[in-house]
DNA sequence: AGGCTAGGTTTCCGATAGGAACCAGCAGGT
DNA sequence: ACCTGCTGGTTCCTATCGGAAACCTAGCCT
């Protein structure tokens, strides 16, 4: 009894499919959470995100400003300065990854903790 | 001047990120909703989802399950059974899942739009 | 002139995703 | 008795993705 209705769930047929599918990637809601305090360059996203590549902080901007979410600003000087920043689609994105990263903290050791305990012996018999 | 201090944003060091990136693949989040309402089939969420390989439905459970978040229960009958249910720290997921969800359907046509309207000429006017 | 800066792209390679086919184990039809 | 089918899972193989590093552009500074 999966009480699913046709209009109910992301499932198979609606449109939540397609933005969760946006949004599930590795990068994207870490540079939309990097620009959610204001306007932010290429560079500072690199350093204040940590770990991401160039290629793909471009590779997702560029996504994400295909589908709306971010404007980019390419000022025209030397050297070359670019910022990024939420539409306001885009800033109502924040919320819901607000209550993502709240989940995070309340949660994260819970489920570091199920990761340490979780590799039981699982009692296979050979 | 990024006004992300320290405990406040999950870049480069927090938990957080850790959490974002156990959410942030391709089905993560549709199973997690799909087993929103109660147990669920391996078989079930094959067909209630749509478009997921056995494979990838398997190998996200068991992340899941590592992580703490779910719990597989496998009866001992022919044909076998094997039921998945969110645990309690499984089921804090699901509201933050929900403001995804209710955001993709507020805004999913939005995004499209801006799909549909991005391949700008780009308007250089040199 | 050569090097610096800053954003972006390209190249290469390892890792991953994903589909299809196969496996296990038993019940039931023939 | 044998073969098939139901259900969950795994293995194999390939296409795609992710990441590191090098290269590019373009103007300013030395």
């Amino acid at each position: 009894m999966s009480g699913f209705g046709p209009g109910d769930a992301f499932l198979a047929d609606c449109p939540a499919r397609l933005a969760v599918e946006l949004i599930a990637d590795k990068w994207t809601v870490v540079v939309l959470y990097g620009l959610s305090q204001g306007p932010v360059r290429h560079g500072e996203l690199i350093e204040l995100i940590g770990g991401i590549s160039r290629k793909m902080l471009t590779q997702t901007l560029r996504r994400l400003e295909a589908h709306g979410l971010i404007r980019r600003h390419a000022y025209a000087e030397v050297p070359p300065r670019v910022e990024y920043e939420l539409t306001p689609l885009g800033a109502t994105l924040i919320d819901p990854i607000h209550m993502l990263t709240e989940w995070a903290r309340a949660n994260g050791d819970a489920v570091l903790d199920a990761l340490d305990a979780g590799p039981e012996p699982v009692a296979h018999s050979d």
